[in-house]
RNA sequence: GGAGGAGUAGCAUAAUUGGUAAUGCAGCGGUCUUGAAAACCGCCGCCUUCGGGCUUGCAGGUUCGAGUCCUGUCUCCUCCGCCA
């Protein structure tokens, strides 16, 4: 959530970051709003002053065994008063609540401009796609020969989107899990968490996947549980509605937990494999941290991440993401594209975003350093994305027998398996 | 799931038949002191158009006025049932 002192004093600021964002939404309406809900508010206060003063009148006459029947019948028509503008606060109140909710974060003065990720920028690279002297398949006919994921089965049980991995591809993805967490753990300063992995709305409206995105998510009939669409839910809103202490700050989280997406409005795309599945697992770091650390933060984060594949001797590139791509509640950020040998691409394999003070407003995360509580910032990002990085190591540790060699950094965390050659291998 | 009890400032405790949130500890600032302690004074939840408004788990209701009465709800504790 934007302050509102923003939008009310810098409207042009506003209306500039939805332009960069390539955003139709329009700002006169919450304007309007905004100004009405003052003047109500101010005139139920000055109302309310009245009150006061005459309530205590009122029972002071009674401790005196005085008549107080006039000064309580003047009372009624104040109280009448207040409450109609109460409700008239109401409902304005719930309009401008709701304007405020679904405007996107301000992109940060570094967020290049552009429309769609064509217009992303890249930063640094890392690694040399490796060049096969066979022809390099893809993540699904590897495990399917090696038959340690069964695509078919995952239909079975849940549907399209889902797969069962087994026996050392199972393996494989516990063993990247727990190499993820020891990592930002032991090297990186990050506090494990085992959060919940349904949480309720307020947390799902706290980060930002509500009200906006609702049909994102998998709700819980009948309930107010969410599936988790990422670790950031749970995680970021440990500190909700909490003022902490300046000296606890920066606080590091790293979290291990499957993340659920009804990948709406993404038919057709990624259908084939692991790619975009409706449950996959993901170690998500999550940083609460003073204003002006933020952005440091944000690269050190990233770092963070690069180092996981940096271990496992993936390739990659990091990429800024443009204004017109830029999820609804950050401000700036870093995507992590994992070489693929079997899509010959660099795909997504982790997100790291600061959301500035705009998850801390509107989750209300403070911090007192001064008399004056302050909204801390935000920061995240994926640790990795584990189905991804397992795809990764299939196709780009592939051998021409079909066979493929486990990277050294998780031999440790796979018995010391060094080639998975079979299922039970 | 059933029965009972409890939620008041960081912590601990008050508040008469409903009368407008008190006190202690901790913390911060000051006086005093070579320094510290003690003692004393002030501050010690949020918002504000600086008039004031709001705040007793949360949301409503009754009332001129609610920590107190009523309804709903959440959390915690005890017991029973069930369960990993």
């Amino acid at each position: 959530m934007i302050d509102i002192k923003l939008l009310r004093d810098e409207p042009e600021v506003v209306r500039a970051a939805l332009a960069k964002r390539n955003s139709a939404l329009r700002i006169e309406d919450a304007l309007e709003t905004d100004a009405k809900r003052r003047a109500l508010v101010y005139e139920v206060e000055q109302l309310r002053a009245e009150q006061n003063v005459a309530s205590e009148a009122i029972g002071v006459k009674k401790k005196a065994r005085e008549d107080a029947s006039d000064a309580i019948a003047a009372m009624k028509t104040i109280k009448d008063r207040i409450a109609v503008l109460e409700e008239q606060v109401r409902e304005v109140d719930e309009a401008l609540r709701y304007a405020l909710l679904t405007m996107p974060n301000i992109p940060h003065d570094s967020v290049p401009p552009g429309a769609s990720e064509v217009d992303n920028r890249e930063v640094r690279r890392w690694g040399t796609p490796r060049v096969f002297d066979f022809e390099a398949k893809d993540h699904v006919d590897i495990a399917e020969k090696l038959g340690i994921v069964d695509f078919e089965c995952g239909a079975k049980l849940a549907g399209a989107r889902f797969s069962l991995s087994k026996g050392a591809g199972a393996r494989l993805e516990r063993a990247l899990i727990n190499f993820m967490l020891d990592v930002h753990t032991q090297e990186h300063g990050y506090t494990e968490v085992l959060p919940p992995f349904m949480v309720n709305s307020a947390c799902m409206e706290g980060t930002g996947q509500l009200p906006k995105f609702a049909s994102d998510s998998f709700r819980v009939e009948n309930t107010d549980y969410w599936l988790i669409p990422t670790a950031e839910v749970p995680v970021t809103n440990i500190h909700r509605q909490e003022i902490l202490s300046a000296d606890a700050l920066p606080l590091y989280y790293a979290a291990y937990t499957p993340c659920f997406r009804s990948e709406a409005g993404s038919y057709g795309k990624d259908t084939r494999g692991m790619i975009r599945q409706h449950q996959f697992n993901k170690v998500e770091m999550v940083k609460l941290c003073a204003p002006e650390d933020s952005w440091e933060e944000l690269e050190r984060l990233t770092a963070n991440a690069e180092t996981i594949l940096q271990r496992l001797g993936l390739p990659y590139r990091v990429v800024t993401l443009c204004a017109g791509d830029l999820g609804f509640s950050s401000a700036k950020t870093y995507d992590l594209e994992v070489w693929l040998p079997g899509q010959n691409a660099y795909r997504e394999i982790s997100s790291c975003s600061n959301f500035a003070d705009f998850q801390a407003r509107r989750a209300n995360i403070r911090f007192k350093r001064d008399k004056k509580p302050e909204f801390v910032h935000t920061i995240n990002g994926s640790g990795l994305a584990v189905g991804r990085t397992a795809v990764a190591i299939l196709e780009n540790y592939q051998e021409a027998d079909g066979s493929v060699v486990i990277p050294e950094a998780i031999r440790p965390y796979m018995n010391g398996l060094e080639r998975i050659a079979t299922a039970t291998a």
